[in-house]
DNA sequence: CGAAGTATTGACTACCTTCAAAAATTGTGG
DNA sequence: CCACAATTTTTGAAGGTAGTCAATACTTCG
């Protein structure tokens, strides 16, 4: 038996589809509202979560509140699975959030039972892995202009709006989210939306709202100075 | 059948032991020398490679030349396990190298007919995004200190050296390698080396060699301002 | 409509980078 | 083993990008 929708990443990352889980009711949805926590660090991890509607923002922080944000897990993703028995990041939503809890233990069972999902699991570790590197590569030697494309073009391509000439989309996280996201600040964020405006790469009709008017000049400054 | 030493790391950090691969002569041993390279990003990934002995180095390059390193694997680690047909990333060697070869073909069957083992590699995978998260927040949020800091601390760690009061081991890496693991340049690299030896943290009996003085100091450098 | 929160813009500062030179280390040939 | 060249590392000085602090504008929500 297989859960209807489409199951993702570890630690966010990790597709599978379709997923397992559901011999028992091992498997319940439940709501978030903005600002909401998932769960904490160091929380047992109990629960493996699906994202189903809207997006969540799993992040680490720094003793005296440095944050970086690790990821936005939008519908179809997963979070939450961990190494062991403790949760490593907090987690929380960004906007609504439906969630479908997977009980860890059922579904761990369901990876030991069947070879076929574990090695699909593994396979999309190991993507999951290479687009983390390309952050490690984004966060270490990428200027303020190419963060900002960069997070730009990722969500474009994770949303298949790739081949579009113009593209308007949302943006459901706030400043600060993309700030710590991408080892910023907010003010150097804005400044930089600003100037890409006045480049007439992008156009922003609100803060939440990214028109992509020259897609190709957004990619070419995500990897290079233009 | 199982090989006799420990296996490591899908793209370098998934630790696995013991490892399989030998029914046949899948696996063979092979030599590099200081800066040869193992493969490079493109290359059909035929082996996954398990470091016998010395430093390998893998590593994102930019257009404009721009570099991140990714990890130091050391022995007992492996590297080179792609989600697809191809190398995601260079990798060469910064010591001289004894690695293992195993045929990807052998190995992913091994993975296959095992579900243990690939359960294990899966915890593995899991684990080590966490450990890449943790370098998330280094790389986007910490100052040059804190990322010497925590860039030696990782090395004790990863070397089990963490409990002793002064712990002396070697750098096989150039400053130009640090500076690229850690999104920075060699100058700062060396200017915060000496700040650490000026302040008594550690000691630098020579440009390969770090004595750390005063462990507990160097961790609580590693996370806070001090 | 007013208050609170968020985003943008501006002025100034600081940390890291860049450019440059000196010092130290490594490698090579006599 | 030493001398010299090449490379790497360290140190210095100047400059730039992003950060900090502060004020204004915009949005959201009661």
């Amino acid at each position: 038996m297989y859960v209807t929708s489409p199951i993702k990443t570890i630690e966010s990352q990790i597709t599978l589809s379709p997923g397992h889980c559901d011999e028992f009711p091992s498997t319940h949805e439940v709501t978030f509202r903005e600002g909401d926590n998932l769960f904490y660090t160091g929380d047992e991890a109990d629960y493996v979560y699906e994202v189903v509607e809207g997006v969540v923002r799993s992040s680490k922080v720094l003793a005296d509140g440095r944050r970086q944000v690790l990821n936005f897990c939008y519908a179809g993703e997963m979070i939450g699975l961990s190494h062991d028995s403790y949760y490593h990041c907090d987690c929380d939503a960004v906007s609504k959030v439906r969630v479908r809890l997977h009980r860890k233990n059922a579904f761990m069972k369901d990876i030991e039972n069947d070879p076929e999902f574990c090695l699909k699991l593994l396979r999309k570790a190991a993507a999951e892995v290479n687009n983390m590197q390309d952050h490690f590569l984004m966060l270490g030697r990428k200027n303020a202009v190419e963060k900002i494309s960069s997070f730009l073009v990722a969500i474009m391509d994770r949303q298949n709006l790739a081949k579009l000439n113009s593209v308007i989309f949302d943006l459901p996280m706030n400043r600060s989210d993309i700030a710590d996201f991408l080892g910023m600040t907010i003010e150097t964020v804005s400044r930089n939306f600003t100037k890409l405006r006045k480049m007439g790469v992008i156009d922003l009709p609100s803060t939440h709202q990214v028109r992509v008017v020259e897609p190709a000049r957004l990619r070419s400054l995500a990897e290079n100075k233009t």
